[in-house]
DNA sequence: GCAATAACTTACTAAAAAGTAATATAGTTA
DNA sequence: TAACTATATTACTTTTTAGTAAGTTATTGC
């Protein structure tokens, strides 16, 4: 069991490579959401992987979260620089699947 | 639980969006490679997820498989054209977590 | 003073992914 | 004739991931 990256894509991989990161981190390119409405825009995630992919995220530096100290709750997340930065493969990915489901 | 796509993002990462699918994809852009190859070139896959996960790629339409009747066995994959049409980003993501890790 | 609210959090269970190790194949070489 | 080879496949177990449902919080509006 080899634990070591190969390659950088395996680092990136690690990051990102899985079933809802990259769905988040895409919605939130259209800038800071709060928590309810960045969740209604992903179908079918559960709200534990929810609450636990953002935090994920957050502990990974991708984004951020804003508390604000209200009742009810009031939380917006957002991208950092580091999430930013993954914009053009976030739009990428989402334009291969466009053009290929076409086929 | 809904299960149909928001986003052709999300259409990707249901073809590709695993550990593994995109490293063998990433290694197989230098060019096809004997089964033996590839599988060194991914340190830490296990032989099951090894044949697993390029199965898969081979039923999606992204590589191919080519057996030659000899004895050991001889079986080479390379890309197919929906596979190569992955190469940008493919290669973001290596870039990305290349650049990422320095900092 | 009691329900409604948004955003969790927790405990528990179920399902999916992955690891391990043994087995199959059949020509070639020692 | 027995071991060696490369490429799997299978059965079984472990680990990881994900789902469900109930509970928490503290203020506001009724």
């Amino acid at each position: 069991m080899n634990k070591e990256n190969s390659c950088p894509l395996n680092y990136t991989m690690n990051l990102i490579g899985t079933k809802w990161k990259p769905l988040i981190l895409f919605h939130l390119l259209e800038g800071d959401l709060r928590s309810g409405v960045l969740q209604k825009k992903i179908p079918g995630i559960s709200n534990k992987m929810f609450t636990q992919t953002v935090r994920e995220l957050e502990k990974d530096g991708l984004v951020f979260r804003t508390v604000f100290p209200v009742v009810p709750p009031k939380v917006e997340y957002g991208l950092s620089k580091r999430g930013e930065s993954l914009e053009d493969i976030l739009r990428s990915l989402d334009t291969w699947g466009l053009n290929d489901c076409q086929d």
